[in-house]
DNA sequence: AATTACCACAACCGCAAAATT
DNA sequence: AAATTTTGCGGTTGTGGTAAT
């Protein structure tokens, strides 16, 4: 394939370098590879003219060398204005978690939740964040263990991140969560003009808590400087049904404990 | 300073469903 | 009703940038 690359405001002028990154046979092949700010302002112009849809059609009329294919993507991945860029936010993550629990891979009905942002986008922070996270760990990403994981670690980080920008920091005495109820849940986070939130289950012995015994985060930026003791063990994860008590896999194994930590580097956004 | 390894992500592909002719 | 075209989706890849050695 001919490749693309990442070139946030595409691009360095493919045509006048001769890059071998374009596939441009002759003047009548189609291109491939990056866009150039020329194609991208011809496609722009073409759609408030003409609007979107029948892309074919419109690389046609647009005069791009373009497949219709190849424009709509670069459109409603990049060009169109409600496209938001940029790192996801906690909260978009946490709602990205708790969407793929429920949905598996439907990314374009995960983005759908999450306006501005392009299903591509959050294929790629499940691919680079989580999928890599699932292989460092040695397991699936739809394992148990791995769920787990992101219940008892991954949600809590997030949710303490989430605290931390949207009140002064809480007391280093144990604190209690009001969290979303993840994987198991029928409920669906509900949007409130921009903002989401998370409906707590109507069972109310559903509801996840967390009881911070200490509060790991409170002192130290990342997690794996403490040495033996992990950050799983400071928590506790009440679902009603079970009390999900740290688990002889994680603790029990040191090996898996020195992966665990490389969690750290999925906060540095 | 040079080299290597890894990461992030834009863009591609193949396939299937939906829409149109 | 069948054939063709368009659209949308999920998976994959290639490469520039960056960090590590």
């Amino acid at each position: 394939m001919a490749s693309p690359c990442k070139n946030p405001s595409p691009s360095p002028s493919p045509s006048s370098s001769g890059s071998s990154s374009f596939i441009e046979d002759d003047q009548s092949e189609v291109r491939r590879g990056p866009w150039s700010v020329d194609e991208d302002s011809l496609l722009i112009h073409s759609i408030s003219v003409h609007g979107e849809g029948r892309w074919n059609l419109l690389a046609i009329r647009s005069g791009l060398r373009r497949t219709g294919k190849s424009c709509r993507l670069r459109w409603l991945n990049y060009l169109k204005p409600e496209v938001r860029r940029g790192n996801l936010s906690p909260q978009e993550q946490l709602l990205i978690l708790d969407l793929h629990s429920r949905w598996g891979n439907r990314w374009s009905k995960i983005a759908q939740q999450l306006p501005g942002r392009t299903d591509n986008e959050i294929k790629n922070y499940w691919r680079t964040k989580v999928q890599k996270q699932a292989k460092i760990l040695n397991i699936g990403t739809n394992s148990p263990e791995f769920k787990d994981i992101i219940n008892r670690l991954w949600i809590p980080r997030l949710l303490h991140q989430i605290n931390d920008s949207s009140s002064p920091p809480p007391p280093h005495t144990a604190t209690t969560h009001p969290t979303p109820q993840f994987s198991d849940s029928d409920s669906l986070p509900t949007v409130d003009g921009n903002r989401r939130h998370f409906e707590q289950n109507s069972t109310s012995s559903e509801s996840v808590e967390i009881s911070q015994v200490s509060d790991p985060f409170s002192d130290v930026p990342s997690w794996n400087h403490g040495g033996g003791e992990t950050a799983a063990a400071n928590f506790e994860y009440t679902t009603g049904d079970s009390l999900l008590q740290h688990t002889d896999w994680i603790d029990d194994d040191d090996s898996f404990n020195g992966c665990l930590w490389n969690f750290d580097g999925l906060w540095q956004f």
